[in-house]
RNA sequence: GGGCGUUUAGCUCAGCUGGUUUAGAGCGUCUGCCCUACAAGCAGAGGGUCUGCGGUUCGAAUCCGUAAACGCCCACCA
């Protein structure tokens, strides 16, 4: 074996075992197992699908591992474990990339029809589709690849419309005309959850409204013009109308008037509304309804016409501007938004209509997939109406039924439940799933679009021109155009990938649903996890699932999120190549707690790798061993190593098991981590090794193997790899044979038992051991090599239980009585250690450690002494308390007195 | 403008309902070691008035109040 442990051949062929011994894969038990004792307890975690076209980042890495971790342990628990993965055809994104792809080529989307283009994003699909998945396997990843899903394909697809038809039957889905959250870069609708906020520093104008009535100014300045102080000046070729507050006293002169937009010409009314915040600006609002929800909000109230002027793409459109005022913005047609912005200010200046500029800071909405400014449009979309849904998704996560880690985000779940607004699910795109809506030909052709009845729209899940004995009343069905949310198909993934919704009694919802645990984003928290609750009770009446996850992100050492641009994102597959994939997981998971933001450095990932091979060693040093069948010697000092080992470990068993109801992962990991190199490999085995070259007797030799067998399983959910590679050689295997279903617990019950023995045992080696650091640490800072032999002196030698392991450890004899004034001394518990060192000592020295650490005592005992010679304190303290003091002042006596003792020998 | 969270060693974090020998871990730092399992290692050491102020209490990193800094979420002041 070489000293340094290789992952790259061990990961390869080990993946390849756990497919071809079917291990990760999950079956709904047979009937053969009917008797309920029998039947094996599942444990399901569905994967947060990845879009389909997307590649592997650390996000990724952080989400996958611990779904990994969390699947193995139940695994390993006897559990029926069924990972779920699957793509998301994110249908934004993905449209995004194809229709960049076909610009390369030379192809405009606008010059295809939806099926050529459908024809090409699936052919995108199939090529690039799936690369992600493929990754997961490098990372380990234990899922049940017969599983694999796609939001897309036929099952979900079918899910997806059965539940819009069924939403708009029960009256959830309705189409209206709305302001909504307009994407100009891809021209579609989006959510509100889809709009992110910057802030930006920008430019307040003031523009010069002429008031029309002849000799009407105002009568603090005398100016014949009302200012309208606005962000969008480009926007005012659809004002209708300015707005003041009937309450504002140096507006009141504008009252019943009507004023001339600037360089339009246009005469709009001054109305009146209390919306207008008095004091702000200049308490004058310019209405603008088309393009800005406020404003379209006042259009409503006052039976204001609105005047779209931009094109889909936000390209101004005068069309819409009335004949009579074409001359005055001709100009202007077809420019981009924010060129208009900067022009019209220029030709709005030159006609001495602009009051001022002033800089002002204020949140512009971004799209969240094509990062451009979303444009408040007024358009026909469909709706869910959500607060049916936020009222059977609240109660579970309020009471605890869903339990969120970190329990914080209850908070925010509430706080958006609580203001939830309906959920525009239309968009204007082709990759998803078209909205089974259908329009009458004929009816449509008249009416148009908008004006079509809402009682004549037919819902239903099939193609209503090929249904034999349909409902059409006449002619042709034209289907809507649009295409659903993304969402609106993530949302029913807990179910849908078990047919759940069509077939809600099936055999497998009914065994894998409600699954166990969530483990995704905070950022998808109303997105994803907020909707999945939804549908969950609507369509099961149960929980998609009992725990939450929330990770945090993952960010570069510098706190910087990981970008593109930025640069700062390592390619997870580089650093599997150059850690392995045990030691990127472990680099990953060390500073995760769970909501806590990760700041990444390959540092982590090379601890990781350290980690791995340290494990390595320790085997190669417990197999490297002769054994001898016939040896006995030594049996007392590796007996007291085994007895002490086997309380460690299950203590620390114990410990991990609780960390895991905690979902406290990666303290879990440290755990294990100190367990291994501390105490099995800096402790255990130095205790039971034998000297050079010798033989190891064989009662000891199986012990360890036994528990390395243990720490093998205890480490594998983390680091499933290396522990496969090292369990598969400990002992002999059969074929098939695999840690990851590794699940018999030997030695447990026998260790609760003991628990109190534990606790002894475990002491006295914890004792052990300071009494070795002491002598090491006088040998560090005498320069006195390990190999040379001391004398360690103190009371009860002879009677020591744990002499020839001291003696092994630190290579010391053991003696009464120190006769050597000149003697390097510590304390342990109350007890006086010394060790004779005539020609090394320093009296200087250790007077000055000596004293130092009498002056620590010293002031540890007056606080001590505080506690009890207040009265109060013994009267109201917990008796246990008062004692605990007592003690601590007894003992800090003793170690007074022994110093002074030791002080005054040295000087003496 | 609301709401939430964080502030403990150089860095990243534990420390749950106040009392466990006058605050712990990992990493990093410093010192000494290539001692045949491991230098991707071993042994040892140093390092914090627990963000400030005030309060409750016999006793506060821990509870309450307050200030500051940072972070996150939500919100239609143009």
């Amino acid at each position: 074996m070489e000293s340094k442990y290789n992952p790259t051949d061990i990961e390869a062929r080990w993946y390849q075992y756990w497919l071809d011994n079917k291990l990760f894969h999950s079956e709904v038990p047979g009937d053969q197992a009917q008797g309920t004792e029998s039947k094996q307890a599942p444990y399901t975690i569905v994967i947060p699908p990845p879009n389909v076209t997307g590649v592997l980042h650390m996000g990724h890495v952080l989400n996958e591992t611990i779904q990994d971790i969390l699947v193995r342990r139940a695994r390993l628990e006897g559990k029926n474990a069924c990972w779920v993965p699957g793509t998301d055809h994110a249908s934004i994104a993905t449209e995004a990339k194809v229709i960049k792809r076909l610009k390369e080529q030379g192809i405009n989307k606008s010059d295809l029809t939806r099926e050529q283009f459908l024809k090409h994003a699936w052919d995108w699909t199939d090529e690039h589709g799936g690369i992600i998945l493929k990754q997961l396997r490098k990372l380990g990843c234990s899922c049940d690849w017969d599983r694999t899903a796609f939001t897309m394909d036929e099952t979900r697809s079918k899910a997806v419309i059965h539940v819009f038809c069924d939403l708009y039957r029960k009256g959830l889905i309705y189409r209206g005309l709305r302001m909504v959250n307009w994407d100009p870069e891809r021209q579609t609708a989006l959510s509100d959850e889809e709009v992110i906020y910057h802030d930006e520093h920008s430019k307040f104008y003031y523009l010069r409204y002429k008031v029309a009535e002849p000799g009407v100014t105002n009568p603090e300045t005398g100016a014949d013009y009302a200012v309208v102080a606005t962000t969008r000046p480009e926007t005012i070729f659809g004002d209708i109308a300015v707005c003041i507050n009937p309450k504002e006293e140096k507006n009141q002169w504008l009252r019943g008037k009507h004023v001339i937009v600037p360089g339009v010409g246009r005469v709009i009314p001054i109305i009146e509304d209390r919306y207008v915040e008095i004091g702000f600006g200049t308490g004058c609002l310019k209405v603008t309804p088309a393009h800005d929800v406020n404003d379209y909000a006042l259009g409503q109230k006052y039976n204001l016409r609105t005047i779209d002027i931009f094109t889909p793409d936000a390209h101004l459109n005068m069309d819409t501007v009335e004949p009579e005022l074409q001359p005055n913005v001709r100009k202007y047609h077809g420019m981009d938004r924010f060129d208009c912005r900067k022009q019209i200010v220029e030709d709005l200046r030159a006609m001495d209509l602009v009051e001022k500029v002033e800089d002002y800071d204020n949140k512009v909405g971004y799209s969240e997939r094509t990062n451009v400014p979303i444009e408040p449009r007024l358009s026909l979309q469909w709706f869910v109406r959500m607060q049916h849904f936020a009222d059977i998704a609240l109660p579970p996560v309020m009471n605890d039924d869903i339990v969120f880690y970190p329990a914080k985000y209850k908070n925010t779940y509430r706080n958006w439940l609580e203001n939830i607004k309906d959920w525009c699910i239309s968009r204007q795109l082709w990759w998803g799933h078209r909205i089974p809506a259908w329009y009458d030909a004929d009816l449509l052709a008249q009416t148009g679009l908008e004006d079509y009845p809402e009682d004549k729209i037919l819902v239903c899940e099939e193609d209503p021109n090929q249904m034999v004995n349909g409902t059409c009343p006449n002619g042709k069905w034209v289907q809507d155009e649009g295409a659903l949310d993304t969402w609106f198909s993530s949302w029913l993934w807990p179910i849908s990938l078990f047919d759940g919704i069509e077939h809600p009694d099936n055999k497998e919802i009914n065994y894998y649903y409600p699954t166990a645990d969530l483990v995704t984003g905070p950022d998808i928290i109303f997105f994803w996890v907020a909707r999945m609750i939804m549908a969950g009770y609507e369509y099961l009446g149960k929980m998609p699932f009992k725990h939450v996850y929330f990770t945090g992100i993952v960010r570069d050492k510098l706190g910087r999120k990981m970008s593109k641009s930025l640069g700062n994102s390592p390619d997870p597959l580089d650093l599997i190549e150059r850690y392995g994939a045990d030691g990127v997981r472990m680099g990953i998971l060390l500073s995760a707690p769970a909501g806590n933001d990760i700041l990444y450095d390959d540092s982590l990932c090379e601890q990781g790798r350290n980690f791995c091979n340290k494990i390595w060693n320790c085997f190669r040093l417990v197999k490297g061993w002769e054994v001898n069948d016939q040896m006995v010697n030594d049996q007392m000092v590796n007996a007291q190593a085994i007895a002490w080992f086997e309380a460690k470990l299950g203590e620390t068993e114990a410990e991990i098991a609780d960390l895991f109801s905690k979902y406290r992962l990666s303290e879990a990991l440290m755990a294990i981590y100190k367990l291994y190199t501390d105490e099995f490999s800096g402790w255990y085995l130095e205790m039971i090794k034998p000297a050079y070259q010798q033989p190891i007797d064989r009662p000891t030799y199986e012990a360890t193997l036994a528990f390395f067998d243990r720490l093998l399983r205890l480490l594998h959910p983390f680091m499933p790899f290396i522990t496969e590679e090292l369990w598969q050689n400990i002992y002999e295997r059969k074929a098939g044979e695999s840690i990851m279903i590794a699940t018999e617990h030997d030695n447990e019950t026998a260790t609760r038992r003991q628990r109190d023995d534990n606790e002894t045992v475990l002491q006295a080696v914890e004792n052990l051991k300071e009494i070795v650091s002491g002598v090491r640490n006088i040998r560090a800072s005498k320069n006195i090599p390990p190999k040379e032999s001391l004398t360690l002196c103190f009371a009860g030698a002879d009677t020591y239980a744990y002499a020839d392991l001291l003696r092994k450890l630190a290579n010391v004899d053991l003696a009464n009585d120190c006769t050597n004034a000149n003697a390097a001394k510590f304390i342990v518990g109350t007890v006086e250690y010394a060790v004779p060192l005539d020609k090394f000592i320093n009296v200087d020295e250790e007077l000055k450690k000596l004293e130092a650490d009498l002056a620590h005592q010293q002031g540890f005992l007056r606080g001590v002494m505080a506690k009890l010679s207040n009265e109060r304190f013994v009267q109201n303290a917990k008796p246990e308390v008062v004692e605990l003091e007592r003690k601590k002042r007894s003992d800090a006596e003793t170690r007074i007195a022994a110093l002074q003792s030791a002080i005054q020998a040295l000087k003496g």
